[in-house]
DNA sequence: TTAATATATGAACATCTGTTCAACTATTCA
DNA sequence: TGAATAGTTGAACAGATGTTCATATATTAA
């Protein structure tokens, strides 16, 4: 795809041929590289993360959440369905209510990392992370 | 979850705003999901999470990267770019060539532990994290 | 039973995103 | 100087994504 043949990298006269695969045996597989990327995909959306961030707290219903997020339930049951099948979270039906919650608290960990990373950013963290919700 | 009270939410004419109100308190503030979102989103994909996965290693110049990868400079450069935007990367320019590493170890904390959560969805981790790149 | 509630989901739509291609700048070498 | 190398970037295109709307299912209330 690059060039036509994988030895060349920069230079062709004096490549590091061996360089590229010694480095190439420290890439992440693709099949890998892949899920994590989907697992970061799910991550990477503001109202899947305002429902993780209500979730760390308590278990809540739908309408609860989009109550809170003053969404539709619609929109709502779509994100957490994203969550569900990348075992973001979990639920349990109730009578006629599903009540969700974080899977893991692997969950948290990375939400919360990303937090750190966001505080570190911005050099020192002047701003609340959390607050009104709006 | 006392249904004698006014845990219920949903129910319009008993609805707890009390509740809401409270479990809003919780809610990540938009501008910060959305910030968060934003360093997500540059996680989420299985090009830059490879790039990613080189630079844990060592620096790397653009070439040597599009060479590991097998892909063009352009479309490495432009992830590179998109990597930078958010800083998760930094580079250096040295005669013709820029090097690029890891802006700080945040990336790679992050990294790990979404490799982390694969390994426990997978229900013990029966597969290699790291191999031969295709 | 009928009506209302709680949730789920497919289709449609606008928006966003990753790669390719072409063109460009800047540096090095002859 | 001119040619080659290393890298960047804008435009275009295909594919993915989030919300809305309408509809469907299941549970509860009357």
């Amino acid at each position: 795809m690059t060039k036509d043949n994988k030895s060349d990298i920069c230079d062709i006269t004096r490549i590091d041929t061996g360089m590229v695969e010694r480095i190439r045996e420290k890439l992440i597989n693709s099949s890998t590289a892949h899920d994590l990327a989907g697992l970061f995909q799910v991550m990477a959306d503001s109202t899947r993360l305002r429902i993780v961030s209500l979730l760390a707290e308590k278990e809540l219903c739908v309408c609860d959440i989009a109550a809170a997020l003053e969404m539709t339930q619609s929109a709502v049951s779509h994100q957490l369905r994203v969550l569900r099948l990348r075992q973001l979270v979990k639920f349990r039906k109730q009578g006629r209510k599903a009540y969700y919650s974080l899977d893991d608290d692997h969950v948290l960990k990375l939400y919360t990392q990303g937090l750190d990373h966001l505080g570190h950013m911005s050099g020192g963290g002047g701003h609340d992370q959390r607050g009104s919700g709006q």
